[in-house]
DNA sequence: CCAAAAGTGTTTCAATTACACCCATGA
DNA sequence: TCATGGGTGTAATTGAAACACTTTTGG
């Protein structure tokens, strides 16, 4: 930090900033999230959110998506990243002031992952049973990543945000299983196929069919050309 | 930042960390934002939002509401404050590397402000017409505030946020304002009435009424006990 | 033909809208 | 008693939930 005006130059307390990414993914019917062994003090062999120290000439956004590419190998492109919140007590990092922003990501189809840079291995973990949050996260990593299931479950019931979590073409049973996985509800499958199919710019037909399962072949869609803020979508009872 | 494990310790790139709020209140039946007139450099003269370095024990909320009872004079209690998002290019302040989590501070009834720390001054400033957000901000203030207008705005819809931007016992007709001036849009006020009487938890009766003005006495409501995400709320044609 | 999954039609019910109307006060 | 804003009743419309039923495939 260089002094800007006269001699009474004001310094300000020096701090580091880190981001950090909750990714979500569906697998198997169950939410999962992306999380590492760190392979560096503090916290060493500990399970964590992937993240790193922002560098110097880089945009909070550009870290996050560099982040993601080298502790898991995952390819920007394909996934929604939006930022979540910063967290930043003063003691929330034994190494000193570090204040982190904190990224949603939504990675779809659970693609396999690889560790690097500070991760020793990288996986998906299921987040099945609600509060089955692995414990013993390090840093404050557990309250972030609560933080980013709670905000992407919510942002499910009034965006047209569930179609990320889908490969690029798509059923609507597919699209159904992210609702249903994410929400750890039952959805009518009947209701469900005229709200999706009904709601403007949410999905567009691509005119193929898939056939692979038991049943009459399904229709393949595309993500419409909606973007957020598309209020009357779906949602169980409030109970 | 000191050294943890061993001698290759990694250096990470130092930066400081400021907190900025996007202050609203609703004025004379239209919404205004609290800004200051910088009184130091970088900017010095330049409208900007209210804020400063965190400090070294302090964490980002405690630091959001110390620049706001500091800059403006306000009471802390009574207001409602949300972390909005952080904003970090590399280039976003010229001293050097500096990170901002802006804030979002709901203040009922505008009351009046002054300056202290480094703003010169303090003032209400109204933002009428849709983007007229005082241009030549500092920073990239503008954006921020830009963000914080349209989060409040989109709150509104889906949580009781609403009566945070009344005075602690108010009547269904100034609440009808905050709405009405947020989104610029008239409301039906019997509709508007029945829908905020009959929702759960929103409201709590006095008992009491009021009337100052040429009709009937209205009654005078509290908060309710309900806290945010309550769907089923009010919102006009999306057209 | 049967099982299985996709997709449609129809009834029922609840919420929202539009608007006529009544209530309580000050001048 | 009239103007003014507060508050209620009610019919028409819209959207969601429940579920019977039809369609299209593979064995």
């Amino acid at each position: 930090m260089r002094r800007y005006d006269d001699g009474m130059a004001f310094v300000p307390p020096p701090a580091s900033v880190t981001v950090d990414l909750v990714a979500l993914t569906v697998h198997q019917g169950g939410l999962a999230a992306l999380l590492v062994r760190r392979g560096e003090a503090p916290y060493r062999g500990r399970h964590a959110l992937p993240g790193g120290f922002v560098r110097q000439r880089e945009d909070l956004d550009q870290a996050a998506g560099r982040e993601l590419a080298e502790e898991t190998g995952l390819a920007v492109d394909g996934v929604y990243v939006e930022q979540l919140a910063s967290y930043g007590h003063p003691r929330r990092d034994p190494r000193g002031r570090v204040v982190t922003v904190a990224y949603l990501a939504l990675v779809p189809g659970a693609p396999a992952v690889r560790g690097g840079g500070d991760a020793a291995r990288a996986d998906w973990v299921d987040l099945d049973t609600d509060a089955a949050i692995p414990s013993g996260l390090a840093f404050d990593h557990a309250r972030i990543l609560s933080d980013g299931v709670g905000r992407a479950r919510a942002k499910l019931e009034y965006t047209p945000l569930a179609t990320v979590l889908c490969l690029p073409e798509f059923t609507v049973a597919e699209l159904r299983l992210v609702y249903e996985s994410m929400w750890g509800v039952a959805l009518d499958p009947r209701n469900f196929h005229r709200k999706v199919t009904r709601a403007e710019g949410f999905l567009e037909a691509t005119g193929r069919t898939t056939g692979r399962n038991g049943g009459r072949p399904a229709q393949l869609y595309r993500r419409g050309t909606a973007r957020l803020l598309m209020p009357p979508m779906l949602r169980p009872d409030p109970s």
